[in-house]
DNA sequence: ACGCAAAAAATTGTATACAATCAAGCTTGG
DNA sequence: CCAAGCTTGATTGTATACAATTTTTTGCGT
């Protein structure tokens, strides 16, 4: 199975066809941080690499402008999405609101299949960091909350949390603070374990606290802009 | 200003040029229920109508599609969506989860501006019902939930909200129960009450009280399909 | 050298032509 | 008469050509 094919398993996926492949690489490619936010999607660029014409490179484009992935600027082309500050703060409370009561529904429905998927799902995760693969290991990460809310069967809701996982890994790939740990992996391992008990109420304080833990480890201070003009701050004088 | 400009609000506009437009215009008319779930969008046929050429009703259907308004069929074309009873349970879940917690967050930052543009939307709502257009007040009623989440300014909610009213327009369509009255209009008085007194315990508890009330106004009843073969049903001797 | 303006190049937006696929009706054999 | 298969028409999917816009380059004047 091809990485990309591994990736296309979207709630429901809107395209199919040649632009669906394009969705799930690039897609691919922005959740492992190999597409940095701000990165410039050429649609020409894009055709030449994946020989295919640009009529479905920019239906790929618009789709991924869909999960606010990408941002299209009009005559001016589609850039890989930089969440400001505010997007920042914004999708984790929306994640706050979501997740935590979906790992609740996950505690309360779960099954041994399930509960096997997630514990596989944790082991490639590790098998990626020891390997080095710090942004499949990212990927994955991510992926762990989605798994999550698949077992929580709420579709509509899974949707939802697809797009603010989505959009974390790009918030992450602009905020995070290199100090901080990458991700502590005792938070997966105590969620499995709630939900091993189907401890409903335990999975949803974890949810809830490695979220705020998550938000903790951006930097999402203000940045003092370079107020007034550039030569009243370099003057010849410091030279 | 043109009814169709009048509904360009999203929170995020993805597109824009005459493909926007054309998203405007056909988003107005299923909220209205001028086009029913089911109703299929032929290219060639928008492409008349509205004078443009296919690939822009393209791009205008691939956005509604992402939209979940309608329905994209490889081979076959765009059909306006047709919720499940599954997936109409699914977006009032996911309304429970988003919308109270986000009138309580309304409550708390309201306006005295805030607060009369609530008021005019109430009145406009009002206008609509009394002059028969049932479509007009239908959008309007939906559109007064996506006015409340702006106010909570958490422009991300705001644009799962807008989404899952748009669903709950198609979902409404199709369920709604005849003999129930079109639309409790103490609700959103009642909410209105709350965001005058700013009081958010109220606004929260009157939101996820109104929620019940439309789905419970909602048929979601399984029907028993018609099982096995139309052959054994339909018998001769029935004739 | 620097700044501004005009021209050229590159890139995106739109229209259209052609290919692929599907649906419906017709033909043919049982 | 009915069913299966083919043929035709209509519709969508893709590629490409052209138009509009932006960006870069170039050149001139100060």
């Amino acid at each position: 199975m091809s990485r990309t094919a591994e990736f296309r398993d979207f709630v429901q996926p809107t395209l199919s066809g040649p632009s669906a492949e394009l969705v799930a690489s690039l897609s691919l490619a922005i959740h492992e941080h190999r597409l940095l936010p701000g990165t410039k999607l050429g649609e020409d660029e894009l055709s030449d690499i994946y020989k295919v014409s640009r009529t479905v490179v920019r239906t790929a484009l618009q789709a991924l402008s869909h999960l606010q992935l990408v941002e299209l600027r009009r005559n001016r082309g589609a850039f890989v999405s930089q969440p400001t500050i505010r997007e920042a703060r914004e999708v984790f409370e929306a994640r706050a609101l979501l997740e935590p009561r979906t790992a609740r529904s996950a505690a309360e429905r779960m099954t041994d299949s399930a509960l096997a998927r997630l514990e596989n799902h944790i082991e490639a995760e590790h098998v990626a960091m020891d390997a080095g693969e710090t942004g499949r290991a990212l990927r994955l990460s991510g992926h762990f909350h989605i798994e999550i809310s698949y077992i929580a069967d709420q579709t509509t809701i899974s949707g939802f949390i697809e797009r603010l996982v989505a959009r974390s890994s790009l918030i992450i790939a602009i905020y995070w603070k290199r100090q901080s740990a990458l991700c502590d992996k005792h938070a997966h391992h105590a969620l499995v374990d709630a939900f091993r008990r189907r401890d409903g109420n335990d999975a949803e304080d974890l949810m809830k606290s490695h979220l705020v833990d998550i938000l903790t480890a951006l930097d999402l201070r203000e940045v003092t802009k370079p107020a007034g003009d550039l030569k009243d701050i370099l003057k010849p004088t410091d030279v």
